[in-house]
DNA sequence: CGAACACTTAACCAAACGGTTGACGAAATT
DNA sequence: AATTTCGTCAACCGTTTGGTTAAGTGTTCG
């Protein structure tokens, strides 16, 4: 019964987790260097990141010892297009940007 | 503690709660027809009716005995430029955006 | 006035969440 | 071989969440 979008939502609502997410944007981490800046134990860091893998936020592989985390950003993507269903997000006009997307990418449509 | 953010992204994490934003971008509502097509009570909608008005998704009127309900789309808006901050959901290509908000939006730039 | 309608609130419950500590396994170092 | 490092797992704990039912508050209508 659990979504997709239920699993990386309910992820983006912690902010150890976007702390995190926003610290991989920066570059791949090992486990111990993310959890270094946070008042908290290792194993609740362990904790954060298996839920954004399961939420497909990020992937984890191990090499040696150490297990690299990486930021997989495509799985914001349906979650991004969700709330574009909303609209009103488009800092400009949309009607305009279509015009846009028809002039410079046509075959794109 | 809890950041804007934060209301916002759990309030998205629960798939009734989308659903009743979605019927939302239809028309403003009543409680009791947004609790119509749910199999659950009354209680439970007006529940999260509360999270949503809390996380400023929604706006709630009373007029008479009905209490309006009307979608605050503007409150996607932190949480969608959150989600911009990792790239790559331009359908397109963004250096192309920004060059063309420049042509045509000079002025709210 | 009294009854129906539109909600909200309170009390309760099971399950999930976010954290802890401690034990453990697997890889690297000495 | 012994030890340290890296990370997970299990058990536990208090709080939050998502639902229930039942009672209560207004508001409208007959």
């Amino acid at each position: 019964m659990t979504e997709p979008l239920d699993l990386v939502f309910s992820a983006l609502a912690d902010p150890t987790r976007r702390a995190i997410l926003t610290m991989l944007l920066e570059d791949d981490m090992a486990v111990t260097d993310v959890a270094e800046p946070f008042a908290m134990s290792l194993a609740a860091i362990s904790k954060h990141l298996g839920l954004l893998t399961r939420a497909g936020l990020i992937s984890q592989e191990k090499r040696g010892r150490v297990k690299w985390c990486k930021l997989e950003p495509d799985a914001l993507k349906q979650a991004s297009v969700w709330m574009q269903g909303f609209g009103q997000f488009d800092p400009v006009n949309l009607d305009a940007f279509e015009r846009f997307l028809e002039r410079e990418f046509p075959e794109k449509l």
